[in-house]
Order: structure tokens, then C-alpha cells, then sequence
DNA sequence: CTAGTTTTTTAGTACTCACTAAAAAACAAC
DNA sequence: GTTGTTTTTTAGTGAGTACTAAAAAACTAG
């Protein structure tokens, strides 16, 4: 078995780079050239046989984001009650989609909602992972329905979409300008609606 | 004075064509040649010379898209109360953005939060645009503080940011395929958050 | 040293991007 | 008819797109 020549990038600080880029740009946005410099590869072939393509940076990228600048999510989610649960997640998206040391916004909704026809695979991606984190806290407050920390009567449902569409409002708010303080009183104002 | 060569096309109908391309695939993934075909032009000279460059066209697009589609929001600032106001403006995005007869979600959030530098210019028009629409939102809540429809101790400047979040988050939930019952449902709880 | 493996480098591919100069065409006024 | 005006058509511009074949370079194992 053998070494071979050696890299001259770091692959985790390239993925980062990539994602600050994908973050701010979008997908479309983005071009092989942008990655390059990003990135701290020289040549395209280097980036190509070291990622993939495109495509399969892009998803790279998104899952390094889920255990990176989005992992406030999965704490949120170990929150002993549901409630605790949806604060800790909207109180996490204002400071993340604010954070100074990244782009605003959320990069699954600032890497694209609408593109051209050949972008659609990378657009479907970030769909489906808005739709998986959108079905988690649904399963989060059909427990608490279940488990009596729901009133009678509420809907698990309806209270997942609502606060994920706050939650998908935040990163608009936050690519307008919106400050983290602002954000934080738009989560305080939005768990008023928590029944009881 | 003279006439001229008569034009080929219809302005307007070539407007809504063009709004039609940009509200699908944003600012970003829309080309010329998409334009070109959606709007009825056999050739780009002809589509520069009637509209001026890509962002102008954008420009003219986003005017018409306030005056039709989005028609509903002018509508709602005529309610005589500001809840009525906003309960109007936000059923009525329920409604706009599943439109079947439309592409999905808001041209203003669709059409670009993330793009290239050389397209920052587009984006900065549709933050300022949505900038704009909170604005507007903040004065007549800020006048029903003022005329005494909000109890004592409403903050208007608040409320106002919290719906708009409200509004763009419909708009991504409709990109992520929400059905029109379902963010009206999203709406009614939204609403609850008004005060008293 | 040689052989094997991986990465980098060089130099390209074919295609699309937004945009335009110049000429031809189709009208109105006279 | 001629002149003036506007639009369409033809034929391009240079720059950028994502991506790649092939060779050179830099390492390890033996």
C-alpha cells in the first residue's frame, strides 16, 4: 500500500470555506472559481478528485453545516420538554442566522428556493432537508401531545408547521438585516402562541 | 413624427412572461434565452431594446408583480382595522403563494435572499422592496397604537417584524410545497399573537 | 534504486452568459 | 415616390460556466 503525493489543502478547512461561499452565494450563485479561492485549491481537477462534483461538494458542504453552525438544532432537541425544545431552536436560529462569523441567514434556505432547471437537484436537496427537520419537530410535539405536556385539543401538526415557518422567516428577516435582538423578540412574540 | 416597424410582441403579456421565468427560477437562474422564450421575443436586440438590460427588466417586473399578484397587499391596508389588516395581508399570501396559476412562494423572497456579486444589485432591490412592505406594516400598526386599537403596552415595531416573519416564512414553506390549507392554518395561529 | 499510488499541474473541452454593432425591414408623414 | 423612425434580424463580442484528459510531481513500500 502506498502514500502517494500528498494534499496541500486541508479538507475540513476547504469544506468550511466551500460553505461560507454556498452560505453567502447560494448554489447558483456559486462558481468552480469562487470554490478554488475559497477553498485554498489551486487547480479545479484537485477540487473535482478530492469532492466531486458540484452537486456533491454542495451536499458535503450541507452536512458539515448540520454538525457545524447548525448543531445548536440537535441540542434543541435533547430539551427535556417540547417546549424547551422550540425555544432553544428559535432562540438558536437568531443567533445563528446572525452569528458575525458567518453569512446571514440559514444556508438551506439561502442556497436557493428557486433556480434554473439545472440547479433543481441541488434546490430539491435543500427542499428535503428543510422537510426532514420540519418532520422531526413534528414527531418532537406529537410526543408532547402523547404525553399530556399538550393540552387536549391541540394540534401537534399544525404547531410543527407554524414554528418551522417562523423559523424559515428568521433566515429571510436575518438576510434583510435584522438584528439578533430583533430576532430574539420575534421568538418571544411567536411562543405566545404555545396553547395553554 | 413617424411610427416605425410595429412590435412583434405585447408588452405586458412579455412582462408577465418575464415575471412567470423570474419567479420560478429567481433572479440568478433566469437567462436571456429563457426570457427570450417565455416572453415572445424571437431575438435578444429586441427584448433590450423594449426593456432595457436583465436588472431593468427585473426592475419592470417586480412593478407589475406588485400591481397584480401581489395586488392583495395594497387591498389590505384599506381595512378599516389594523388586525383586520394584517389577518388579509397574511391569508391573502396563503392564498398568492399556492396560486395554481403561479409559480410558488413571493417573487421577492424567491427571486434571491444569496447570489453572486454580479447580481447584488437585484438582491439589494428585492431586500429593499421587502424592507419597504415591513415598513408600511409598522406605520399602520404604529397608528393603532396610536388610535387605541392595541391595548396599552403594545409594541407595534415589534408586532410588525413578527408578522413579516410570518409573511416570508409562508413564502418558503409554499417553495417546500405547503398546501393553501395548511398555511392558512399556519396564519390562524400566527394570529393568535395578537394582542388581548 | 524501482514500482505503485495519489495529487497537482497544464491545457484544454464544449457550452452558456449578458450584451451589441450594423444592416435590413416595416411602418407614418409628406 | 422619399425621408424619418422604430423594430427585427443577423452575426457576432469577450468572458464565464462546469468539467476533464494527460502528464508531471511527490510521496510510500520494498
Amino acid at each position: 500500500m502506498a502514500g502517494g503525493r500528498p494534499r496541500t489543502f486541508d479538507s475540513d478547512a476547504a469544506l468550511d470555506g466551500a460553505m461560507e461561499v454556498f452560505w453567502r452565494q447560494g448554489y447558483e450563485g456559486t462558481g468552480i472559481s469562487d470554490l478554488l479561492k475559497a477553498m485554498g485549491i489551486s487547480n479545479a481537477p484537485s477540487l473535482y478528485n478530492a469532492f466531486g462534483n458540484k452537486e456533491q461538494l454542495f451536499r458535503k458542504v450541507l452536512d458539515r453545516y448540520a454538525e457545524g453552525p447548525a448543531g445548536y438544532i440537535r441540542e434543541a432537541f435533547l430539551e427535556p420538554t417540547a417546549r424547551a425544545a422550540v425555544s432553544t431552536l428559535l432562540h438558536g436560529a437568531a443567533d445563528a442566522t446572525t452569528h458575525p462569523d458567518h453569512p446571514r441567514g440559514c444556508i438551506t434556505v439561502q442556497g436557493g428556493l428557486a433556480c434554473s432547471p439545472g440547479a433543481e437537484a441541488a434546490r430539491d436537496e435543500l427542499t428535503m432537508r428543510r422537510a426532514a427537520g420540519e418532520a422531526a419537530l413534528r414527531e418532537r410535539l406529537r410526543q408532547a401531545g402523547q404525553s399530556g405536556e399538550l393540552p387536549a385539543g391541540s394540534d401537534p401538526e399544525a404547531l410543527a408547521r407554524y414554528f418551522t415557518t417562523i423559523y424559515q422567516g428568521i433566515a429571510v428577516q436575518a438576510a434583510g438585516g435584522a438584528t439578533r435582538e430583533q430576532l430574539h423578540q420575534v421568538v418571544d412574540l411567536a411562543m405566545t402562541v404555545w396553547p395553554q
